[in-house]
DNA sequence: AGATGAAAGTTGATCGGTCAACAAAAAAAG
DNA sequence: CTTTTTTTGTTGACCGATCAACTTTCATCT
């Protein structure tokens, strides 16, 4: 005979979510590359990224780098000002467009640049080394297409 | 001949590193959310969270969202706080313990939850369809994968 | 029982990230 | 050439998330 208990849908059902495994991912693996950066080089991780941008793309205005990776603009304009004011990249302004600026490393930028560097080329390793090349495939191939699919809700919901 | 132009890793690499694109779908995916649940029905993704949890797990304290979840515990008590002075959701002190609670809908809270619950419900449809049976498969063993990857390497950098 | 330590929730401070409004400059339209 | 529109970057306000300090209650040890 059956109680007057609920029953639910359990909540192995939780893991099985998506956003709910992706989310949490994310904040560790986010919370980790902070705590990694704080000891390392005492930069945060929007300062990282806008030195790896740097990095792979050579002196760049900061419209180019909202281009290449979708960062908030204006989170990437305190960065850059804070960068800025404890002299780890330059500005200059652009030939031709008086509004905007390429900024590049300082030396002591790059040098606390590459003192991180080890230690995060190294967790990305650890992150590469954890699936097998299948999986990666799978993996990038899986997060174009969810890029996707959340294009398409943008018009269907 | 070589110019002096310095060469880069190429900006094609930065779609590459896992935690850049892993940040950038979650944020997405996330602000995505966020919109959805207060077109629809007003309320945030964690007051979302939240209602989800007791859905699936019946009336809940808030340390057992913490164990289920792994959510903040003191965004947890926020929201709950929120929720509580809306109506949504209502508290019963634990049988035995003084110091904690359980919550649970009240019919307003629930309707409001259903409220939201087919689109949600919908978007997240739409994730799983994007991707093949096998693809699900591998995500979720990769995500499985990565969360270890944090956990080894917590201890070892 | 009384003291010590652990656990449950709350709160304040802070940071990261997002959004909308804005000023300056450039580009396009007339 | 002048007006309008677009683009670039900055700023203020706000929410979400995290951390540490704290209070209250419970559990443990003697």
């Amino acid at each position: 005979m059956a109680t007057h208990k609920a029953t639910y849908p359990s909540v192995e059902a939780l893991p099985k979510l998506m956003t709910f495994r992706l989310s949490r991912l994310q904040a560790r693996a986010n919370a980790q590359a902070a705590r990694l950066l704080r000891k390392n080089s005492g930069i945060s991780l929007s300062e990282w990224r806008i030195f790896v941008v740097i990095e792979t793309n050579g002196k760049i205005t900061p419209t180019e780098i909202v281009r290449l990776t979708s960062f908030d603009k204006s989170l990437i304009s305190r960065t850059i000002k804070g960068l800025q004011q404890r002299g780890l990249i330059c500005a200059d302004t652009s030939e031709g467009d008086g509004r905007s600026f390429e900024i590049d490393f300082t030396p002591a930028g790059l040098a606390l640049f590459e003192r991180s560097k080890p230690v995060m080329r190294q967790r990305q390793q650890m992150f590469r080394d954890a699936l097998t090349e299948e999986e990666l495939e799978v993996l990038f191939r899986a997060f174009d297409k969810l890029d996707d699919a959340i294009d398409e809700m943008e018009k269907k919901l």
